[in-house]
DNA sequence: GTTTTTTGCTTAAACGTTTAAGCAAAAATT
DNA sequence: AATTTTTGCTTAAACGTTTAAGCAAAAAAC
């Protein structure tokens, strides 16, 4: 019963007496082909359960239909998300996505450009890990003529497209709102400068500062990994100060968890003492006690236009690598950690 | 400069002037090829930055060595975990994983097992989503003659392997610790008995009570979809009992969650009036107060089997698909929401 | 010095499609 | 009725590899 041998186009022409080439194209509704025909062959295919080889017409045509996606985990809402939305949206065009994880590693992300180079895509999506200080690998990708779209952690000066919300803006939003809750003196708990988005975030936070005639204190811009570890370190860190801060905005929620644990087990009450924003809305700060104020990212809309995106230039038979930035306006979640009691 | 056309084999066979037989095999360290020529043939594939056409030898070699995953979600701990394990251990054979998810959807499941054969993988490691009641489309898998392993959800009675905790013992485990902190009325929001690891968790739940003497009541064993909204609602369910319980165990944590949300809201003391534990070890549960007892699943081992397991069929030449279940035991990780006070 | 073995390649076919080119028969146009 | 156009296919080549088979030259064995 092991029927081992997969049908092929040819034994399915053999069946009709025709050419595999009229088979192929009466499988793609060619307007050469009689009606007739194209109903017989369906006919015989269902019946001999065929499916076509992917390999050979990729092959053959060029074009794998395949897309390679890098992010630097899957275990975050955030990335989940995005990667759920190009998923739909490439489908509907027939095309499949393969997921990589770089795990915040530069090495590994460049591992998985080559496995995705070697995999044959038709184009790259990705957002950078940690690590990763320059675009130089990704030059690989552009120079094998196949597009490549960036989206939250790469925006870049390459003639790369991307898709990112506007963090500058963001930061402005976050200090607005700890202004109008009565803080002085605000904190900020930042990613690296060498990342883009990260340094627009701090710039967003230094000119919403001067904006409300604050002053900068160097003491309450503090550079992290972000990790929840970090967090809780560079959280220890802001309390040694004599003069402590009101409010912290950290850069990512993660971390901001770690400065809520510290907060909480000194028992320093949030917000009444110091308030707290994080960046990002994963599904915990909706979780913890008590609950932490954040900005949602729209990692919907961000996957869909990754996606669109991809598929511009994918229609194009020219490939014009343009600059082609999409920047969105995200929200302000107010949660407890930053609320007006 | 666009270095638009692709160099293969046969450009590396001319500049050499040898052909292009020769040139594959030198790629591969043919032992009939000499030294020299191989030192020749990888100095100018260098130069001329060769990337094999994996497509190419995908076809001829009839074997793509991708393997395609199916989980229900990527943004759970859990999974990201047992990828990113499996991917390590595929990676180092050389194969690459194209990574989808059914979002908890039959529908969507069936879908990507289509794309994933479609893609003509050489194997599926696969999770099954909570609607799925039947193995019936993955029949599809093995008709195809290619390894089919599940894990975690997805325990059978196929001929397939299986990689899983002992769910039975776990609740054994969970009850046990309940009971020796004095709990005598301990409920079960479970899932749904169509799922073999949920029933089998039920029923450790059901006979450990037995083994303890405690007498079952059906008010106490609530099956549920495990989400947060879900365990909620169930939760708000147990507490209209008159005779109320005094523990919770709940078999997913996302349920858990939901539950001590209503639990805190209702200002029930946990753990000192209700006990709560949970399933899974998702990060959340040490960040929520109280923190949530769970069961940590062994995601890294899981993958690095499911990996295995796929990598001992692949080498065999003959496909024998032998019924292959291993089964871990889980650790339970005792937390706040159900330490003896 | 002849025979056998080994070395180092080449040739050609194959994997399963797609597609350009071509061609006979049928249909449409004159 | 002769010519042109359209229809419905076929043939053959191509995509970039791998591999079985083969063969001449070099090396080893006698």
């Amino acid at each position: 019963m092991a029927n081992k041998k997969k049908t092929t186009i040819k034994d399915i022409a053999n069946v009709l007496n025709i050419s595999a080439a009229a088979v192929s194209k009466a499988l793609h509704d060619d307007s050469r082909i009689s009606e007739k025909t194209k109903k017989a062959v369906k006919q015989v295919a269902k019946n001999l359960n065929y499916q076509p080889n992917h390999l050979a017409s990729a092959l053959r045509k060029g074009k794998s239909n395949l897309v390679g996606v890098i992010v630097p985990r899957t275990n975050s809402n955030f990335f989940s998300s995005v990667i759920q939305n190009i998923e739909e949206e490439l489908n509907k065009e027939g095309y499949n996505i393969i997921i990589t994880q770089s795990n915040e590693s530069y090495k590994k992300e460049c591992n998985n450009i080559d496995t995705l180079l070697f995999t044959q895509v038709d184009g790259i999506i990705a957002s950078m890990a940690n690590e990763t200080v320059n675009l130089e690998y990704y030059e690989k990708i552009k120079s094998k003529g196949i597009p490549l779209i960036l989206f939250d952690r790469g925006e870049n000066d390459l003639n790369v497209d991307y898709i990112g919300i506007n963090d500058y803006d963001s930061s402005h939003m976050i200090v607005d709102h700890l202004v109008q809750q009565n803080r002085k003196r605000i904190a900020h708990i930042g990613g690296y400068k060498h990342t883009r988005i990260f340094n627009n975030r701090i710039r967003g936070y230094v000119d919403a500062l001067k904006k409300h005639n604050l002053p900068q204190d160097n003491d309450l811009l503090i550079e992290s990994s972000l990790t929840t570890e970090d967090g809780r370190a560079k959280m220890i860190q802001l309390l040694k100060l004599k003069d402590k801060p009101d409010a912290i905005y950290v850069a990512g929620d993660y971390a901001a968890l770690g400065a809520l644990q510290v907060l909480n087990e000194q028992n320093i009450k949030v917000p009444e003492e110091i308030a707290l924003v994080g960046f990002g809305n994963e599904p915990f700060t909706a979780m913890v006690t008590p609950t932490i104020s954040s900005v949602n990212q729209h990692s919907a809309e961000i996957g869909r236009l990754a996606a669109t995106t991809f598929l511009e230039h994918a229609k194009k038979e020219v490939i014009t690598q343009s600059l082609n930035k999409k920047i969105l306006n995200a929200d302000l979640i107010v949660r407890d950690s930053s609320k007006k009691n």
